[in-house]
DNA sequence: TTGTAAGCGTTATCAA
DNA sequence: TTGATAACGCTTACAA
């Protein structure tokens, strides 16, 4: 803090004036074309010092025509490992294509969101990815209509259309539960993210529809959507754990919920059979190896990034919508039977 | 792919001419001033979606002196969740500081590193911040004298002096070994990266010192620094194992070798102490949790970030150095006592 | 409601 | 070896 003036930035006149020299000498010095007297760089170098200045890119892009091309990719949370594989992903991409990437995340908050979607265009991005917090896009038709390619990741767009990248919600999440019932379960429960999340409510409509295919009614009771942290899916699980009738079987809808829900299983010691979305690099090493619907992150941000940089490479036609697809991987907290579920201080059951 | 000319992007005299009115009035459209007739706003609009006009947001910011101010982070790795949660918290204080963050990532390669700093710098960032990858800094020199703050990150520069935050390594290292060492362990393996990494190099020294307090003369079979992945040390882990004279604990040098020891524990079916630098979320949740020496990622980002805000706002003085403290969190790997320890296919030993 | 002229801070052209 | 002048594409005064 000083009280000193706004302090504008001096320019290159500035600097040739205090150099006594022209303005065009300065730049000489500036880009180092040898023409210049070592006595008049010299003192132009001096006077640079002195006045601290910097030379304005902007301006100089403007000029020459030379600009750095990057593409903005809006995530929701850097320290989940999906996001930062996708994002590695998508940089591999841009790298090939000459962009560099602009990186920023949500938090899961809508007004964030459209803040720093804004300062992304604002900073001149050739395109833009977002894995997208907020409900309602509609303040990027514009954007899109002046013919900013625009890629939404992991879930759709609401209000506008553009392409879309998307996981298998619906289907892995049913072959997940799938196999839990295959096993032999029928009380399974959902612990994921509340269903107004899309990737919430297609995992949940997975689950309800194996459910359905097997005849098993729906109860509410197991299914617990509150959660929007581990330590909630930690609660929530424990609260699962506390019902009259428990159940026998834990369906978690993301790599985070997962966590939570082994986290509370291993803090209460139960056993349950458990199925988490989304791989993570550890599932083989817990004391049960964790059963996962596995979707490839780096899949996603490798295509979504290919379908922008396809746009800019002037690629017409409507808005598309690919589907990167789950597989089961099988490694053992989903093929415990009922028979070997324990409960916390009941010793195991049947 | 066409054959069409370079394509030249329009600009707003292009517009202009095209819709019959002056350079002011597309610009009033394209800023949506109230006092243009909606017919010729419409005639503009139309010429603007014709020639696919974008605005060039360069030319404006040069004119309205309206920029975006960013910092750029170069970090190693963004699918590693402890540079994950660096670079959230780095971004947290730019936020606050009316900054976005440009991220990139280097791979662990030098001449990436110096290409993305380039590049970052042609964009016009306020600052940088630097998980250095290169052994040689001194390309950064005329930046640095040019004014543009430097943070680094993790490691030190070489070659120039900059502000830097640093893990204590060599402290962080001696706890976790001196723990091992009062357990009861003679034979402790190190896992780590090769000592050209200042991080493993600082680490290594931890390690010694431990073992001289001890007079524990220094087994060079015990020590592993060719990994350089999760695999390698898995692999080195696995080596140990067969030695006729096999190590009873083993010090891991970051969370990523952590991972490959423990993954060839398991694969052997061996119980060794282990204690691993970095905390990992899911140490808690194998078999036996993981001691390890903590450090916190995010104070590291969140500091470096400060320091970097500090001399945008004026701050002189020398290059600073801090240091972030590690902890032991004894969570159960280390403190498996010698006796306990379990060989493949040995059967419990003693 | 629309247009003209000047200028943001550089670099390019051409002359001195 | 140096300098005057125009131009990059836009916005801001100020007229018309």
């Amino acid at each position: 803090m000083t009280l000193a003036s706004p302090a504008k930035r001096a320019t290159m006149r500035d600097v040739a004036a205090a150099a006594g020299v022209s303005l065009k000498t300065v730049s000489r010095v500036m880009n180092m074309e040898p023409l210049v007297d070592s006595r008049t760089a010299a003192r132009v170098e001096s006077a640079i010092e002195q006045l601290h200045y910097r030379r304005d890119g902007l301006a100089r892009s403007l000029r020459t025509g030379i600009r750095q091309l990057s593409v903005g990719l809006l995530i929701e949370d850097l320290s989940n490992p999906f996001y930062g594989t996708l994002a590695q992903a998508v940089e591999d991409v841009a790298d090939l294509n000459g962009h560099s990437v602009i990186l920023t995340s949500s938090r899961e908050d809508a007004a964030r969101e459209q803040r720093l979607i804004t300062d992304l265009l604002r900073r001149e991005v050739e395109g833009l990815m977002i894995v997208p917090a907020s409900q309602d896009h509609r303040y990027l038709e514009p954007e899109l209509r002046r013919g900013t390619p625009l890629v939404f990741l992991d879930r759709s767009p609401r209000g506008i259309s553009a392409d879309t990248v998307l996981l298998e919600n619906v289907a892995g999440a049913r072959i997940g539960v799938e196999h839990l019932i295959a096993i032999g379960h029928r009380r399974i429960a959902f612990v994921g993210d509340p269903v107004s999340h899309e990737t919430s409510s297609e995992r949940y409509d997975g689950y309800r529809a194996a459910l359905a295919d097997a005849s098993i009614p729906l109860d509410e009771e197991l299914v617990k959507t509150r959660s929007q942290s581990v330590g909630a899916a930690d609660e929530e699980t424990r609260e699962l754990l506390t019902l009259t009738r428990p159940p026998t079987a834990i369906f978690a809808q993301n790599n985070r919920h997962c966590v939570g829900v082994l986290r509370a299983l291993r803090g209460a010691g139960a056993t349950l059979a458990v199925v988490g979305f989304d791989d993570f690099e550890l599932a083989t090493l817990l004391p049960v190896p964790v059963t996962v619907v596995a979707s490839d992150a780096a899949e996603m941000g490798r295509v979504g990034a290919e379908m922008l940089f396809e746009r800019l490479g002037g690629l017409g036609g409507p808005p598309r919508r690919l589907l990167i697809p789950g597989h089961l991987v099988a490694r053992g907290t989903g093929e415990i039977p009922p028979e070997s579920v324990v409960f916390p201080g009941h010793g195991q059951r049947n």
